[in-house]
DNA sequence: CGCTAACCTAGAACAAGTTTCAGACTTGAT
DNA sequence: ATCAAGTCTGAAACTTGTTCTAGGTTAGCG
């Protein structure tokens, strides 16, 4: 809790090659774990153990828990933006590409449903100590589902209704995840945000002046 | 973990006036912890302590931490879908005066940040042995919103469109309490989100056969 | 080679959520 | 009033995330 010197500004110093592997070996147990079990399974002595590393090592490597599974998350969306990028959707409009690209994403998730678990429990339980690696896997997000309207330029509306759709996408993946909605509800909730895309632009002129930039100026550090 | 007998079915065995008044003493301090200090804060012991019970009968009360937060949330929730009552909202169409009430929601929250961060962060972290819990939350949530869209009879969409609604409700408000979001993105993307109250039905033959009844049916039990 | 700083390991220790248990207290019915 | 069942208390124990410490290892460098 006590947000020790973390200097991950935007670059950790470089790791040497065992340096990498040990992460690598980390991410994989935080993974495999995670896969069994979800969010509890991952136990911080048992990803060591599993690791090959000790203890005191996975927190200088990943300093909590969540720290661990958002990494996790983070390695994940980097192979689905990949595998996506190979298949592109082939809906109408940008809301049903973009529709098309969750469902397929969230029928990946159906594969690995504990994993999912894990990874976006984490996610929305992040506090501030975490901002770092939640807005690293919310950057993510955006791009995937920018790269599915296929929209080269998006208007500050668009931009909130990306945000609106990440929104939807997180939170009703754990309403699914916790055995509160229907496969069919997901869908529905999804492909209805999605409309949000396709909306025609309007102008009430004291509304918005949350463009995309608009990030958290101060924060907390 | 182990998800003790908790015949919570409906209708837990009434409670004797005693009993009641403990009950109360506990949220109170589950309220006024979580009011400084947010989730963390929140620690049993201390709120054992602070009701005047015992550890073991604060568990037998409320059988986990999130638990206890969750029906803290019920437990405001009604005190603000009351006041809500007394002031309904003024705008032209339904998404305004959604989107008003929300906004009014969010100043209240506002005032109590750590209060809403414990909450909050219970609610959407719960897992299925919380579901009836965050049921109840959810369905009280929806009850204010449908209340202030006005509608007598709203269709199926308009339901999904209040479960859009709710998501990005209580997402972007983690967003802002972790400091990932300015006040003027969540207001936007609440305002976005309620637009699609007033979108006119589309229909695409395949669609949304996740009406709303489409409760789990079976869950985990 | 030999030094030094950074890194790693094993393991103990600490913190907070959760469980357990023996005994005292309440309650309701006989 | 008395008994049985259920409840509450106080305290210890257990679990898992997190921190700390002492000593061994590695990597770069003179």
């Amino acid at each position: 809790m006590t947000g020790r010197a973390r200097p991950a500004g935007a670059d950790a110093p470089p790791l040497t090659e065992r340096q990498e592997e040990r992460r690598r070996r980390i991410l994989h147990a935080s993974t495999h774990l995670a896969g069994r079990g979800g969010f509890d399974a991952v136990q911080m002595r048992e990803v060591a153990e599993a690791a090959g590393v000790a203890l005191g090592t996975l927190y200088r490597y990943f300093p909590s828990k969540i720290h661990l599974l958002v990494a996790t998350m983070q390695d994940q969306l980097q192979h689905l933006h990949a595998t996506l990028a190979r298949h592109p959707p082939g809906g109408a409009d940008p809301a049903d590409r973009v529709a098309e690209t969750l469902m397929r994403a969230f029928r990946a998730l159906q594969r690995e449903p504990h994993l999912a678990d894990a990874m976006v429990r984490a996610l929305i339980f992040a506090d501030r100590s975490v901002s770092q690696e939640v807005d690293a896997v919310s950057r993510q997000t955006t791009a995937i589902i920018l790269d599915a309207t296929g929209l080269a330029d998006p208007t500050p509306q668009q931009l909130s209704a990306v945000r609106v759709i990440e929104h939807t996408w997180h939170s009703t993946l754990i309403t699914w995840l916790s055995g509160r909605a229907s496969i069919a509800q997901v869908r529905a909730d999804i492909e209805t945000a999605c409309r949000l895309i396709d909306l025609p632009a309007e102008g009430p002129p004291g509304g918005e002046d949350a463009g995309g930039a608009a990030r958290s100026p101060s924060g907390a550090r």
